[in-house]
Formats: structure tokens, C-alpha cells, sequence
RNA sequence: GGACAGAUGGCCGAGCGGUUAAUGGCAGCAGACUGUAAAUCUGCCCUCUCACGAGUACGAAGGUUCGAAUCCUUCUCUGUCCA
């Protein structure tokens, strides 16, 4: 793997971002000498990605950095299958209407990542709907199911977990690796596309389109995979108190989001901003040196950058006053926390405020934050479980400030 | 169609007539220590109640019993094997 020479791989590897490759020798003298196209595709699950996603549309943008141009693949067709990946019970299947207006919704994320256009460089969005949808079932064997034998297909550790742990695994989604791979070969006869990329759990399913490629049409085909990203501490990434870490603002605030990143764990600092941020190899390679309360610099620095390419400069200053407002000695009180409002007339008892915020999910939740000492107000340890918000806790504004444990903050606001 | 096995709290997984709101682990929350880190330690961890207590809950519905997650019947779903 050494001696790299095209722009696009060598970025990769040197940010950590390559983990297997089909053939990477092949593929660094076509990226050297040509401008390709890659692509990656993403589940229409959800109506927003998350963290776990951000490895994969960091690799195209690396992809367009360096000249070439990204495929952005929702999967409107494959998820009407379902992806029995790395799953163990097969997934709920969604309604037409519902994947469409997942994907409606997820294309606005990539907007912040690529720069979409006609251009011979210009990001591209396509749905595999388009093609999977019409396809006839029996040509489609013909054509496509032929190339792939039961025996190879049994072999995939998609579907061999599943045997081997005594799960269900339906026929439909026995399918989904042919849809995949039959993806790219679509791809590759509208836009010539030649690289699919992904998750290295995706590994089987990249080399299924290759090989049909291969045999379908003779092309010359190369799939790339990135590393599962772990926590130091060997966690899966993107798990956070409020559960996982969507891109979107309308499933977590951009404060929220810049805390996550904030919240890195020391070891993962250089990884995380070689990986998630534009920040030059020469600055990361300082940043990582520091040491011990020093570090946090480092994590202010992932935390900003991530949170700007996620939501935009403005969201990820305002993210990065609120929290310096709130952590560093300020009027704690910044703009960017969530906000309990409440009528002056009646003060409202404090569990009630904490039920509304989110701080906890049931009454005995909020009694027992109290009783273990976790909730404060405006700092002062709330102590009586039917405490109110008084005239007397509000600043000049109507303020007050709520906060559970040490790392929740929120505003109480009279209105 | 037949035989067998299984379905327990967010997940994994014990329990197999009362002492079981249900051992244990993971995840989560709070506290201590710190640097808004990790690791560690302590407490909490179905809902309502200041509390006493009450209400739900062990795939679903019935039944046996003073009493069932635990026994019986039917059903649903899943797996394995046989046709």
C-alpha cells in the first residue's frame, strides 16, 4: 500500500480513512490519470443521517477535493428491501410515502458537504428507486440473478450471521445484496461511475457489484472501505445522552452537536479531526501533542469545525458562544439553550420545568434527579422535590437558569 | 401437514406455584475524582405518590389455584428437524 501517488488516495490514507480496497494499486493509476466518479449509497431509514453516516460523506467530499465527482445514492429502492447487514432481526419495513419523505429530508444534509451542479466535478443525487422499481422480475433474473450462486452468496457474513445465530432471514432481503450490486452497475452505465465506497460492514455488498460488473460487462470496477469508527475506549461512535447523533438540526440542535464533538475523548482527538474536519495534517499534528486540560483546546477546535461543515460558520459560533457562556464563567445564560417558557401568573414547580425540557422522562425520573442532588438552579442545589420558580429566581430579563448535572443547561423564561 | 424447542423490563439473560417489580450483565442517569475527557468508586434505574401505599408488567386470550412469569388449553410469532 505504499507509494500512493494520486491526490485523492493519499488524502485518504493519510486521515485514516482506508481500510480495504479492492484493488488500490489499479485504482491509484486511474485516479492519478482521470477524473472518475464514486459513489456511496445511504439508507432511506430515517429521515436524517447520523455520525455513524459522516465517515462516508467525508470520503466523498475528499473525493471532490481532489478533483473528482461524488454519486450521492439514496436508496429509495434498496430500503424497500431492507439491508440485513450487521442486523439481527429484520427491519420494519417503511411505506412508499415514508421513504420518500425520508429521502426529501435527507437530501438537505449533503448540501453542507458537496457542491452540487452539472459540472464534470459537481456532486450528483440519484434514487435507485428509479431503476430497482421497474425492474421486471424475470428479465432480472436473467440477467443479473445468474451471475451469483447460492453457495457464494451464503458465504457473506450478512447472511451468515444471521444463519449461524438461528435469526430469520427472509428472502427479501436474501435479495438485497443483488440490488446492491446491480446498483452500481447502473451507476456505471449512467454517469460511468467506477468506485463505490462505504462502511467496511458493507464490504460484501461492494464486492458483489464489482464482481457483477466484471461479469455482466467486462468493467473495471473498485470498492473502498473505511473502518468502523470506534470511541478509543472501543464504544460504537455516535451514541449520546439524548440517543444517536443525527446531522440534522430539526433531530439535534447544533449546540447539542458541537457537545458531542466537544465531549471527544482525548485519544480520538487527532483521528477524529483528520476524519471529520478540513483542518491541515500540519495543525492537526500540534493540536494532538497537547496534553492533559490543554487537549481541550483541541476538542474546541473538532467541535467547531465539525459542527460548522454539519450546520454552517454562524450555527457553530453561536454553538461555540453559548457553551464558552455556559462553561467558562459568563452570565450562563447563552442564547443557544434550550428554553423552558412560563406565564408569570402561576410559577411553575421545577419538576414540571425539568418534565418539559427533556432533563428527565417520567415524574419519578425528575424526583430522583432531585434526591441525588443532580438539579440545580440558577447553581444553588434544588433540595425539596416541590421547589416552584419564584419572581425572586428570575433575573432582570425573567431568566432563570436550570441545569442537570453538570452537563445540562437550560433556561427558564417568564413570559 | 407432523415432531420438538422457544417468546421475560431499552438490549442480553436468569427464574420455572407464594419470600418475584422479577438475580446478573450491558446501556442510561446522578454523585465523588477531574479537564464539559477516559478509567475507577458509590447510588439510582416500570408508572403514580412527600410518604404509607396503589397500579400496571414476564408474546395474546382464557382456565386451574387462597395465590401463577412459573401448571393447563387455545391462538400468534420464531427456530430446528421430518414429510
Amino acid at each position: 500500500m505504499t507509494g500512493l501517488t494520486s491526490d485523492f488516495l493519499k488524502l485518504l490514507k493519510e486521515r485514516g480513512y482506508i481500510h480495504q480496497c479492492t484493488d488500490i494499486e489499479a485504482l491509484d493509476k486511474k485516479t492519478s490519470s482521470a477524473t472518475i466518479s464514486g459513489y456511496i449509497g445511504f439508507d432511506a431509514t430515517a429521515d436524517s443521517l447520523h455520525v455513524g453516516n459522516l465517515v462516508g460523506i467525508m470520503m466523498l467530499r475528499r473525493l471532490q477535493q481532489t478533483g473528482h465527482k461524488p454519486i450521492v445514492l439514496m436508496g429509495g429502492g434498496t430500503t424497500k428491501v431492507g439491508d440485513p447487514s450487521g442486523k439481527d432481526d429484520t427491519r420494519q419495513l417503511l411505506s412508499d410515502e415514508q421513504i420518500a419523505s425520508n429521502i426529501s429530508s435527507i437530501k438537505t444534509i449533503f448540501g453542507n458537504f458537496l457542491t452540487f451542479g452539472d459540472g464534470k466535478q459537481d456532486a450528483t443525487m440519484v434514487n435507485n428507486a428509479d431503476w430497482l422499481d421497474s425492474l421486471g422480475y424475470i428479465p432480472f433474473l436473467r440477467e443479473v440473478g445468474r451471475h451469483f450462486t447460492i453457495n457464494r452468496m451464503l458465504s457473506f457474513d450478512s447472511v451468515k450471521l444471521r444463519l449461524e445465530r438461528e435469526q430469520p432471514l427472509t428472502f427479501l432481503e436474501f435479495n438485497y445484496m443483488i440490488m446492491q450490486g446491480y446498483d452500481f452497475v447502473e451507476l456505471h452505465k449512467r454517469f460511468g461511475c467506477t468506485l463505490q465506497m462505504g462502511g467496511s460492514d458493507q464490504w460484501g455488498n461492494i464486492v458483489n457489484g464489482v464482481e457483477l460488473g466484471r461479469r455482466m460487462r467486462e468493467l473495471e470496477l473498485f470498492g473502498l472501505t473505511t473502518p468502523l469508527i470506534t470511541t478509543a475506549s472501543g464504544a460504537k461512535m455516535g451514541k449520546t445522552a439524548a440517543g444517536a447523533v443525527w446531522l440534522k438540526q430539526e433531530r439535534l440542535k447544533p449546540y447539542d452537536y458541537w457537545q458531542f464533538w466537544r465531549n471527544t475523548e482525548d485519544a480520538d482527538v487527532g483521528r477524529f479531526l483528520k476524519l471529520f474536519t478540513d483542518v491541515s495534517l500540519d495543525e492537526i499534528a500540534k493540536l494532538e501533542k497537547l496534553r492533559d486540560a490543554e487537549i481541550n483546546e483541541a476538542k474546541k477546535i473538532l467541535a467547531f469545525e465539525a459542527t460548522k461543515l454539519a450546520h454552517g460558520e454562524a450555527a457553530a459560533q453561536l454553538a461555540a458562544d453559548t457553551a464558552k457562556d455556559t462553561f467558562e464563567g459568563g452570565s450562563g445564560k447563552g442564547a443557544n439553550l434550550p428554553v423552558f417558557e412560563f406565564s408569570n401568573a402561576n410559577p411553575p414547580a421545577v419538576i414540571d420545568a425539568v418534565l418539559a425540557l427533556g432533563f428527565a422522562a417520567s415524574r419519578g425520573e425528575a424526583k430522583r434527579l432531585i434526591e441525588q442532588g443532580g438539579l440545580k438552579l440558577n447553581d444553588q442545589l434544588v433540595t425539596s422535590l416541590t421547589a416552584t420558580i419564584t419572581a425572586k429566581d428570575l433575573d432582570q430579563d425573567g431568566v432563570a437558569r436550570l441545569s442537570a448535572g453538570k452537563k445540562r443547561h437550560a433556561l427558564a423564561k417568564a413570559v
